[in-house]
DNA sequence: GTGGTTGCAAACCCTTTGCATAGAC
DNA sequence: GTCTATGCAAAGGGTTTGCAACCAC
């Protein structure tokens, strides 16, 4: 499984030049199709209604349990375990991130341009901060033979006293 | 249970006048005691015993296992269950922060002061960081009705390529 | 046909809970 | 003595895994 891949080109013009032929797919899937084969896995009924669901709309915030009523909502008939496998395929191939929450549920974002979230505490809402990320100033220095993968900003949020 | 108590007053020698008739325990661990007597818990061997593991060194991060096994090392009977219940009271009184982390397990830090986190991400190692916090600019506007809680900011890091 | 994928159920890990016993006040 | 805390074991929630059936190529 290869990390090439970013989800913006899920939704690139540029980069839809599908080969119908290879897909039983609607033309909306196709490009998902294409998608997924770049990155290494079978464009298989359930991985593209799943891809077509998390980035056909704008950006998401999901957890397997949620993707998977939704799936069913969506009468595609996928197994909760195929859920859970298919977004950590989607994770390692760069699709998706996986949300830094306390808590033992794991999130995952569409959105994978720089942006932060803010995380209400009492019911456990994630929301993406709107406008431009926070700046964070003097980076530390990484230790010695690591480099700094990313940043995670929570902004946890309480309703007022 | 009560928010009131802050980790600094456990090495605070202002606020430790500890009335030691109260207490069964050796000197050393007789603040720990009244620590806990102000934030409404009674001062049993068990509480006493993983406060002091907690708080009698410098900052650590530990998960409810991980603390366990160590109390079994110091030969203190506790069960999994307790430290799991402690931890819990111990956080709710304000002794512990919570660290938000991709990942399933929950790990606390005794650490309350403002500072941020390392995140290894092949080891699930935790580290502070040095210095100075980074400092966030142009915090976000909270929505309406809310108030900012916190900001958790974790820096993941990856061996270097 | 070959080899990756799915679905189900069981296993797994971490955490919480119910209830009888032990301990603090 | 009263009321809380503990310990054990069982339950719980979320996630992963083993394996037979299925499907893409």
């Amino acid at each position: 499984m290869t990390r090439t891949m970013d989800y913006k080109s899920l939704n690139n013009p540029d980069e839809q030049a599908c080969d119908k032929a290879l897909c039983t797919e609607k033309s909306s899937t196709s490009c998902m199709c294409d998608t997924l084969r770049a990155a290494g896995m079978r464009p298989t009924k359930q991985r593209v209604a799943l891809g077509e669901l998390l980035f056909k709309s704008g950006d998401r915030h999901v957890c397997a349990e949620i993707l998977h009523e939704e799936a069913l909502e969506h009468d595609i008939p996928v197994s909760l375990a195929t859920v859970y496998n298919t977004l950590n395929q989607f994770r390692d191939a760069g699709f998706l991130r996986e949300v830094a929450l306390v808590g033992t549920r794991v999130y995952f974002d569409t959105n994978m341009s720089d942006h932060q979230h803010f995380y209400v505490e009492n019911s456990g809402a994630l929301l993406d901060i709107p406008g431009d990320p926070i700046e964070l100033e003097k980076l530390p220095q990484a230790p010695e033979g690591m480099e700094i993968a990313g940043v995670d900003v929570v902004v946890r949020l309480r309703p007022k006293a």
